[in-house]
DNA sequence: GATATAATTGCAACTAGTTGCAAATAGAAC
DNA sequence: GTTCTATTTGCAACTAGTTGCAATTATATC
């Protein structure tokens, strides 16, 4: 991605915090450049780093604070992957689910609205609105699958 | 419950154990124990809890650690509910989901094969086998999406 | 540019959970 | 019942993330 493009989505969330009636602080900046520069979901912790390779000075909590502020604006998507592992991204692509492999980690971007289907059979029956745009499935890609007819046994014994 | 059924599931899960070679302890037993006697889902800290309220010595890191093992070889379930937020259970009925309210966090247990048709879509369309037998969705429910038609600020200052 | 003030940050103390390792012990063999 | 040893536990130090609060600062107003 062109370094005109990341600016653009830098400055373009730092406009929506401003009228939204949030302030613009340095801090807020440099988180937003490192979201917009990475091609990928990030942890937290991740940023934090990125965030101080440019100015080590800025705390903690304040990063922790500001992801789940964009996030709960929907400035930026939110991917719980389990066990406590969060990652964050900007929206490039607004509207895709993750397969993830258990075995190789491998991680498979599939259509936004493959639910649409089981989320109207759920409204339906049971009257929930179940949110369903951005979300992850654990299992075993085909690789593994294929590489894996035996079933493991877990025993550090016979490991 | 009756007391013996409950007895029955701790017995059975430490046969359980020994069958694969583990050994019985006594706060396996006590885990085991609490697991046993719970009628729903239970965080780790409140089975620490629990382990401790009979005998007060065992360490925490013991409990967690046989939790995992206890998921891993299949003999509780571990519901991951996002965030971090995991419980734990023995099997009562064997296949079922949560949907959970964001709202008012009211959960509605659903029928165990709901996601079939998806997870046979995910296997032919992607070569991926989702694991869906025990998902946690998010959402809104029936009562919460009636009584909250307009959509909230997020902003602290129009709360 | 100075002033006011609500939002934001930094700090320090805290929580839940994890890890490596030495000590204790369950279970097997005698 | 002793002995052996791999498993399991307890401990202590650690990590990621959270929270309350005082200090700082972005923005609006003059």
């Amino acid at each position: 991605m062109s370094r005109q493009k990341l600016t653009k989505i830098r400055t373009d969330l730092l406009a929506r915090l401003v009228e939204l009636g949030y302030r613009v602080t340095p801090q807020r900046e440099l988180l937003l450049s490192a979201l917009g520069q990475a091609d990928k979901h990030l942890s937290a912790e991740t940023l934090l780093e990125r965030v101080r390779a440019v100015y080590p000075r800025v705390n903690k909590s304040v990063v922790y604070r500001n992801l789940e502020l964009l996030a709960q604006l929907g400035l930026i998507s939110c991917m719980d992957f389990g066990q406590g592992h969060v990652e964050y991204e900007v929206h490039h692509h607004p509207h895709h689910h993750h397969l993830v492999c258990r075995n190789c980690r491998a991680m498979l971007e599939i259509d936004g609205d493959a639910f649409a289907d089981i989320q109207r059979q759920l409204l339906e029956r049971y009257g929930f609105a179940a949110e369903m745009d951005h979300l992850a499935l654990f299992g075993l890609c085909r690789k593994c699958r294929e590489k894996m007819p035996v079933q493991i046994s877990h025993h550090p014994h016979s490991l």
